[in-house]
DNA sequence: CGCTGCGTTGAGCTTCTTCAACGATCGTGG
DNA sequence: CCACGATCGTTGAAGAAGCTCAACGCAGCG
């Protein structure tokens, strides 16, 4: 597939013409990630961003003693690592593919020199980090005033409706991730998966998740109800 | 003070020509909130973004049995809910005048008209974008990477470089939004600071807190130390 | 075949929250 | 100016939630 091609159906991207999708074609960078590679590091520079073509990467921080909290994962046609472009600043964080991965890199001033004489990709680009900003926002809700239980009744029912049709739910990644990615670890999200099962909410098998009741997920999501 | 001149210094509309401060001045409404009202709540539609010319403003969350978590306080200068107009979606967080608050609301669509001609306030707007993002990564790393002890101290120690010069610091706020600002409770804060004062980090009276101690501050927001 | 990473379960412990009581402070109205 | 209520802040005791440590099963893969 052309690169152009890939841009054409990137969120990021939509509405522009072909010339601008030209342009960007021009100073992009196709880049190659190895399944376990690591994209940057917290405190690398940030000379630009990324967009995801093909694969998986996460976005996480890391503890002194080892802990794990994932801020992202992101698939084919995501952006990431916009918000270092503009605040011109360092990577706040860590970035590592979860499978092998093909991403476009956009080097900073290239970049600037696009958006500023074409609108509607700006524009794009505000709404792509306001979302992120909402995303943010209710993470942070999420671990501060919510429960454990919670905040995986609250996740399944997201994966759900990313994932429409059918009650069953694809985790998409490693359950040590997941519990990452909920601000936890994979200990207590296994008892947790247990109980859920034992209350007939969810059924659980390897990361496919089988939603039961859906009121009762919602309920826990909300925090009207406990384990 | 004319409303230009309070544009002028703010941050987000710096660089602009004073033709496009004349053009902002336009479509802004100027407004007052009394100390405790609220400016909007959650799920409001968000037809514009504030920027807040004198005054305090708080944005949170609240949980089902009222607990509350503040995601940001703004002070003069600082725009707040823009994410709202870029995203095009309701409101996701209240916000109430701390105190006596003057503001200035720029509506969505006006807005957006103005700044798809003006690439300079673009750039503005996604570098204000992208430092709350930056600021929210850091939030999330705290809530879930970190204990109170370490919280607070991290807190103590940006306090402090905002407010240049003097190890005295002062909080702001009431120790109870301190609290909430750290995704934590008043109880938990005060004898957090009480273990504090006692290992000689600091010297707390009323909102004032003295460091005594920075390197100690430094290790326990790094976790490489504990109270 | 054995290794390594993932997942589960149990026991004990730490941290934080909850509940309750009380003191201090501040602003307001009498 | 004082009295009052409201908000804020502190302290104690008990309980809950989640983490640590450890052991073990299981699967995939070289």
């Amino acid at each position: 597939m052309k690169i152009i091609e890939h841009l054409k159906i990137t969120p990021l991207f939509q509405g522009l013409t072909a010339e601008e999708l030209d342009e960007l074609a021009m100073i992009l960078t196709d880049q190659e990630f190895k399944r376990g590679q690591t994209i940057f590091s917290e405190g690398d520079a940030g000379l630009g961003f990324y967009v995801v073509v093909s694969g998986l990467v996460k976005i996480y921080k890391l503890s002194l003693d080892g802990k794990e909290q994932i801020l992202h994962i992101f698939e084919a046609g995501e952006p990431f690592a916009e918000a270092a472009v503009f605040a011109g600043v360092s990577f706040p964080a860590h970035a590592l593919a979860l499978k092998n991965s093909r991403v476009f890199f956009f080097p900073r001033t290239s970049f600037i020199e696009v958006i500023k004489n074409h609108p509607t990709l700006a524009m794009n680009m505000m709404a792509a980090l306001s979302m992120r900003l909402k995303k943010f926002a209710h993470m942070i809700e999420a671990l501060s005033l919510k429960e454990v239980p919670g905040r995986l009744a609250s996740h399944i029912l997201y994966l759900y409706d990313q994932q429409d049709d059918s009650d069953e739910v694809d985790l998409k990644i490693a359950k040590n991730h997941v519990a990452s990615l909920l601000g936890t670890i994979p200990e207590t999200l296994s008892r947790i998966l247990t109980k859920m099962q034992k209350q007939e909410l969810i059924r659980s098998s390897g990361s496919t998740i089988i939603i039961l009741d859906h009121d009762g997920l919602e309920d826990l999501a909300a925090g009207e109800r406990r384990l």
